[in-house]
DNA sequence: AAGCAAATATGAACACTGATCAGAATAATG
DNA sequence: CATTATTCTGATCAGTGTTCATATTTGCTT
């Protein structure tokens, strides 16, 4: 019960890392970082379990792989949230509802993108993409402040939000948390301290 | 090479959770989550790989043994720094520095304690530890808000402080982030909305 | 088109891991 | 003192990541 539909492949598969990729973050959605296992990826992608190894290294090579991919997805979902509103408190408060929104519907990737303790952080793709994202919401919340306002002040309050974020995804399943509500919260307290 | 100084031992231990606790948190501190190893904790305490199973079921018996005790020491450092002084804004900040000095000085029990997927979340010493720390920081946030707030913004307050706590737990790593430096951010900002 | 090198996949091996079980040693209880 | 409960041992089982020699296929070069 391989995830391939074709009735057979050649010994060359033909596309691995992709398919990878995609029953990677599908082992991590159903069983978490924890109980991820890359023979279990291998297994579903109908392959040898040494082949993975060949695209991306090791386990380490394609967690990271699958959280690159995440923030390459996160950064255009945030682009998308910026281009729906001309108001800079908009925006930011668009970019978070793309992060809660993202961690629902690819709840893989949101599982290694913020384990920094999983991932090769030397990797440049992962960089990359991760600052890419990070830089829209510096932006807006740039837009969003006074014009004296230092560049240590709109990065104070870029990281908080961007902790706060991986606060939420860390603690989903916490009781008392509820991040769409406390979303606006924080975004309105940094706000009142970029407008003071 | 056992972390007994003890030139014998009984067939019994004789204390053997408490070595247990011990020396799991120091596994952790060394390995991080992912590398924990019940074995290695087995071999340190020099007893057999089934030993600990008695006193703690399994793995995630011990993690959650280790993440409640780090609650209850946690909540300790709270009380010490509230008792510093008088001001609510100051007692939160307080509370921010004990938990970034906790993070530093107990590595093992803080790599655990915001591990949500590695605990059993029914424990009743976990709920129990977890709940009272976040209690003192309630109460602290309570004092400072205007008398008229209601008790969902001072929720929210708590809930916001803990939830960038845990951010900056997952990524006290990262490149750019310097809690030290966004603690007294954020609790301007919280405090910005409690006062208005 | 032919041959050859590079890329990709295989299967077996190794050293780990957590969990479980029967049984041995000790401690606690009546 | 005898019996029961607790604690520890040693062995076993299924599962894991990584590595290696080997096999197959692709694609470049001549």
């Amino acid at each position: 019960m391989t995830s391939k539909t074709q009735p057979r492949r050649s010994y060359h598969h033909g596309n691995l890392p992709e398919v990878l990729l995609k029953d990677g973050a599908q082992v991590l959605a159903e069983r978490g970082a924890d109980g991820f296992s890359l023979r279990e990826v291998a297994r579903r992608a109908g392959v040898a379990v040494a082949a993975p190894s060949n695209h991306f290294g090791n386990s380490q090579g394609l967690l990271t792989a699958i959280a690159a991919e995440g923030f390459g997805i996160l950064a255009v979902l945030n682009e998308k949230a910026v281009a729906g509103s001309d108001d800079a408190r908009e925006q930011v408060l668009g970019i978070c509802r793309a992060y809660l929104n993202f961690f629902q519907t690819h709840p893989g990737h949101s599982t290694v993108m913020f384990r920094l303790d999983l991932l090769d952080r030397s990797n440049p793709g992962l960089v990359e993409n991760a600052l890419n994202a990070r830089q829209i919401l510096y932006d807006s919340i740039a837009r969003g402040a006074r014009e004296n306002t230092s560049p240590d002040v709109i990065n104070d309050a870029t990281n908080t939000i961007w902790a706060t974020m991986h606060g939420f995804q860390g603690l989903k399943d916490a009781n008392n948390i509820d991040p769409e509500r406390l979303v606006p919260f924080i975004v309105d307290a940094v706000f009142r301290v970029l407008e003071s």
